[in-house]
DNA sequence: CTTATGACTATGA
DNA sequence: TTCATAGCCATAA
């Protein structure tokens, strides 16, 4: 493991991501050992296979809670609802409750 | 080989 | 609080 490409490092931690959590890309790309590259997550995943490949790309939002404008599944409006879906907490500003829904690692 | 691009994050106004 | 800019480095052409 760990000797596979970066990209399929990241599909192996957002995998790992269960289901009512989320996860931020600096978050992911410190899980991977490479906290820089958070922008290099994100690109990741819009070459991900989707959940088709269990990679739930839509379960990985900015470290605001924010969602992807303009990349998600056909906007951050469909994300949102599958987020809502999986029991994610959101504000009322539309971004993620972080505070109870960011993922934490058991090691 | 070089250049351009990007689902980010931190910082400053 | 929001908005704009800089730095980050792998991938594609």
């Amino acid at each position: 493991m760990a000797n596979e490409g970066f990209f399929q490092r990241v599909y192996d931690i957002v995998r790992q991501v269960p289901v009512g959590r989320v996860v931020s890309y600096g978050q992911v790309a410190a899980l991977v050992g490479e906290p820089r590259k958070a922008r290099f997550v994100g690109f990741a995943m819009h070459s991900s296979p989707g959940m088709a490949g269990g990679v739930p790309c839509h379960r990985v939002v900015f470290k605001d809670g924010s969602l992807a404008p303009g990349f998600a599944f056909g906007g951050p409006d469909v994300q949102h609802e599958m987020l809502l879906e999986e029991g994610v907490l959101f504000r009322d500003d539309g971004r993620v409750d972080m505070a109870a829904s960011q993922w934490e690692p058991l090691a």
